[in-house]
DNA sequence: CTTCCATGCGCATCGGCGTTCCCAAGGAAA
DNA sequence: TTTCCTTGGGAACGCCGATGCGCATGGAAG
């Protein structure tokens, strides 16, 4: 990990789909050494694999819920129970176990209003041991540093 | 978009660098047409690009928070300069502004919990017309439906 | 200081992939 | 029915990516 790995994480992070020769030529190497560098980094687990950037809005997905969820007990059995069905819900993409009051955040995507209230009643509203939901609706989303800036600083 | 493009948007998500001819199979089309829909999904904007997912532990990562931020005012030119403030910020790889008592949610990641303490000190500590903070972290992490999953119905 | 070894780059090659033509098939409108 | 438009398949061409080889560099040992 060194200078040039950083690079090419970045440009990796920007574009995956961007052709090695380009890479290469971004961070100063041939294509060889770049296609080794990119295997290493993809073996060493520092790159765990390609995804694409979806459009959700022009997908029909105009809802982006942040709900907090608090359960009546900290069991780790029943946390496990939680998070196996919280796993089955469709459109929660992603949930974290956070400190300060031992609460899941979860971030769900819904098509509209209607979705999601079919969503929290359906799903949200049956999982097991919850004692409080709280949603918050992202009204505007604010660009930030990418991942890859944000790792290797700035810019 | 039909179910065909639905499967691409997914294979594309699954795994950004499979070649098109492994995503066609998949699909149950040939290359060439494969290859069109790619093209016409990244035109329309229903793919906005093509990331690298990245180890954060691996690179040295192993903090993310979730902080919690509401501003003494809630006038348009306030939250504008906050905003662009926070987009400055190291670390900051998600902010938003959510509905429920008019306050902002950032992802954060750090080193560990020094590097957190500095940039809450140097950074988050100084954004302008900040009331409170309140800093969740990442405890446990969740496997969730993917993004493509969640959007076009799981399994 | 010299020698040896290991690491990592660049070059060239070759196999495979992606893009782009062109043509055919199916459906809608006139 | 005819025409047009859309969309898929096939083949060719050019380009890209993976691998092997030779070489340079740097550090350690003698």
């Amino acid at each position: 990990m060194d200078r040039i790995d950083a690079a090419i994480l970045k440009s990796l992070a920007a574009d995956a789909r961007a052709p090695v020769s380009t890479i290469a030529t971004q961070v100063g190497l041939s294509q060889s050494a770049c296609t080794r560098r990119i295997q290493a980094l993809e073996a060493s687990g520092h790159v765990q694999g390609y995804g694409a950037r979806l459009g959700h809005r022009r997908l029909g997905f105009r809802i982006t819920a942040l709900v907090d969820i608090t359960l009546g007990t900290q069991v780790e059995e029943d946390l496990a129970r939680f998070e196996a069905a919280v796993a089955q819900i469709d459109g929660v993409v992603e949930c974290a176990l956070v400190s300060g009051g031992q609460d899941y955040r979860l971030k769900i995507l819904a098509r509209d209003l209607d979705d999601y209230e079919r969503l929290h009643r359906e799903h949200l509203g049956r999982l097991p041991g919850v004692v409080t939901i709280n949603s918050s609706f992202v009204l505007r989303s604010i660009p930030t540093r990418s991942e890859a800036e944000a790792l290797f600083g700035g810019r």
